[in-house]
RNA sequence: GCCGGAAUAGCUCAAUUGGUAGAGCAACUGACUUGUAAUCAGUAGGUUGUGGGUUCAAGUCCUAUUUCCGGCACCA
């Protein structure tokens, strides 16, 4: 998809269009205020309050139609300089764009677009003409809250997208087809990974093939994690409110926390995992010796999130953070967090996931500890990535209550963004806890802590992928690896089944499909569950022990080796290659 | 939570203005014995998400509610 921020062009050409679908709504809909209509990363999209009438999708249309008459109409676009009492009174009837104006800085030059019969107030820039906007379309109709502010009213928003060419609308309309065909909602159904119920809205439910995907990824984070000298553990689902107030959680995080009565005890499901990483650092006394520690936990965290915001796996209400808590002394922390930089760089290439990296600051309003505190852990994350030689966007006032945070975003192979991993520098907890380790001296001294995930979220990073390979995993992902066809049972079976306990014995996962049908019939369903190698044994592969295979989304076959095949399967598996 | 839309067989979808709920795929049974994306025939499958209501009659209209989808707000 293209990224229209990156191309001052087409964000003139959205921003114009924007001005013209509002113009084709005050035609339509003489009653209509407009808001703000700016464009977006994608496309553009215009707020607007309808008053009584309400806009349904089949109602674009008609926007359209009328949008492309004014295309036809060639109205020029000019710009015109106001002053603020010009303004005010040009715009008297939209208490909107009153707004705006009286909201404007002193020394603000303020601005209007005229296009035939309609003006709006804007700072531009805009195309010359309407005729320049043909090839646009309108998306989708939203609700949006006036000023982005859920205690405001709601306004309709309409979304859409202007290029310069009909090959580029195309093209851009199509990537929107291919996003729906991977849908991981779908796929999931399709491929019988997941599913969710109506009795656990938000809490997803693992299939058999799911949970054999789930379980690599899993051990696949164990792994890597032990070559990076984590240790593990597990800590408990439901704790004694009383550590949710020290933690600081029961003030800030209440709303969106489960909690239950035991024994006349308020206990409350976690939410995150970090109080009782807490815990098990208090356990025992730490030397100075043994930091940094780093104690991985892949932990099951429950939060109450609105109805409104469920998305099949990538927003639910119980989902695995594939968590790690560090624990160093100050004079570990860049190197720590340049160690773990190359460590998710790593991870994220393993699945072709290229990312970027973005620095949230401490929050206006919620958050804990002393400024100071924060402006020098936010430093310290900045420069570990200058260090790294990572590009970071500053994301101000978007850090976690407790602490600044690195976010990393990364892009699909449909090119949208999702955030991942982060790593949350964390100087208050210790406090809290009252952490702490000694030191040569023998001295008691408090810890640095650091939160982080890479996945994010196991059930989301599954998600993602199946989105992002289409269903189609690495040969090392695949639920099902390889699936067996004989040409004909009475013949070939036999066969079949010692090619089939061959590869179970080298732990690759086969299913052998001997049902009396067709092999065209058969081959069929095994594209369909996408299944990256179909094997086709009958008298030629028979007679010379060898196997033919066809990979997934592939026409043509090979013949080789039974033993090449295997080898093959092997090289693929080690170095988790992602093409088949 | 808010705005808008949707909900019919396991899946994908039909069902004139209210008038006997259908089809394809999947499942099951049988025949066919097959070399690379669907062999043929048959069987079964539904209180139309749920609860109220209007009507001689409701999948269809009204109402409440649940869930899902597209956004907003929130967020891993």
């Amino acid at each position: 998809m293209i990224n229209i921020k990156e191309n001052e062009k087409l964000d003139m050409l959205n921003h114009s269009c924007a001005h013209m679908l509002a113009q084709a709504i005050k035609r339509l809909y003489p009653n209509a205020l407009f808001w703000v209509g700016p464009s977006i990363k994608e496309g553009f999209y215009y707020d607007i309050d309808l008053k009584e009438e309400v806009l349904k999708e089949e109602d674009l249309e008609k926007i359209t139609k009328e949008m492309k008459k004014i295309v036809k109409e060639d109205k020029l676009i000019k710009k015109e300089e106001l002053s603020k009492e010009e303004a005010l009174a040009k715009f008297k009837d939209n208490p909107y764009k009153i707004e705006l104006i009286e909201n404007l800085a002193e020394n603000e030059s303020i601005t209007a677009y005229t296009q035939g019969e309609f003006t709006d107030l804007c700072k531009g820039p805009h195309v010359k003409s309407t005729k320049l906007l043909k090839h646009f379309a309108l998306l989708k109709v939203a609700g949006a809250y006036y000023k982005g502010d859920s205690n405001n009213k709601m306004l309709q928003r309409i979304y859409g997208i202007c290029f310069e060419t009909e090959e580029d609308l195309q093209k851009h309309l199509q990537d929107l087809e291919e996003a729906k065909k991977r849908d991981h909602k779908k796929l999931g159904r399709e491929l019988e990974l997941f599913m969710i119920s109506e009795y656990g809205p938000g809490f997803p439910f693992w299939l058999p093939n799911g949970m054999k995907l789930r379980k690599l990824l899993e051990d696949f984070w164990y792994e890597e994690h032990e070559k990076e000298g984590y240790e593990f553990i597990k800590t408990p689902i439901m704790l004694n409110k009383d550590l949710w107030e020290l933690s600081g959680h029961w003030f800030n995080y209440k709303e969106n926390m489960y909690t239950s009565v035991i024994d006349e005890k308020e206990f409350a499901i976690k939410p995150m995992n970090c109080p009782g990483g807490m815990l098990v650092y208090k356990n025992k006394l730490h030397s100075y010796k043994d930091l940094p520690i780093r104690s991985g936990e892949l932990g099951l965290v429950h939060r109450h999130e609105a109805s409104g915001a469920l998305n099949g796996l990538f927003r639910v209400r119980n989902f695995t953070q594939d968590d790690a808590h560090i624990f160093m002394r100050e004079d570990q922390m860049e190197e720590e967090i340049l160690h773990l930089l190359d460590f998710i760089d790593r991870i994220y290439h393993i699945f072709n996931l290229p990312y970027t990296i973005e620095l949230s600051t401490r929050p206006e309003e919620k958050y804990i500890g002393e400024i100071e505190v924060w402006d020098k852990a936010e430093s310290i994350l900045q420069s570990a990535c200058h260090k790294a030689g990572k590009e970071c966007k500053i994301n101000p006032g978007d850090g976690a209550f407790y602490g600044p945070k690195l976010d990393f975003h990364v892009t699909d192979s449909l090119g949208r963004e999702w955030q991942c991993g982060t790593i949350q520098l964390d100087m208050n907890l210790p406090e809290r806890f009252d952490l702490t380790y000694i030191d040569q001296n023998g001295e008691k001294q408090r810890p640095i802590m650091l939160h982080r995930v890479i996945f994010g979220s196991v059930e989301r990073f599954i998600g993602i992928l199946i989105e992002h390979f289409a269903g189609v995993f690495p040969l090392w992902l695949a639920p099902i690896q390889v699936n067996i066809i004989p040409v004909n049972n009475e013949y070939h079976l036999e066969y079949a089944k010692k090619i089939e306990s061959l590869l179970k014995e080298k732990n690759f996962r086969v299913t052998l499909d001997d049902r009396e049908e067709k092999l065209s019939y058969k081959m069929r369903e095994s594209q369909v569950k996408k299944i990256p190698y179909t094997l086709i044994l009958g008298d030629k592969e028979k007679e010379e022990n060898l196997i033919s295979f066809r990979m997934h989304g592939h026409k043509e076959t090979h013949t080789i080796p039974c033993r090449e095949f295997i080898n093959l399967l092997e090289e693929k598996t080690a170095n988790k290659e992602i093409s088949l």
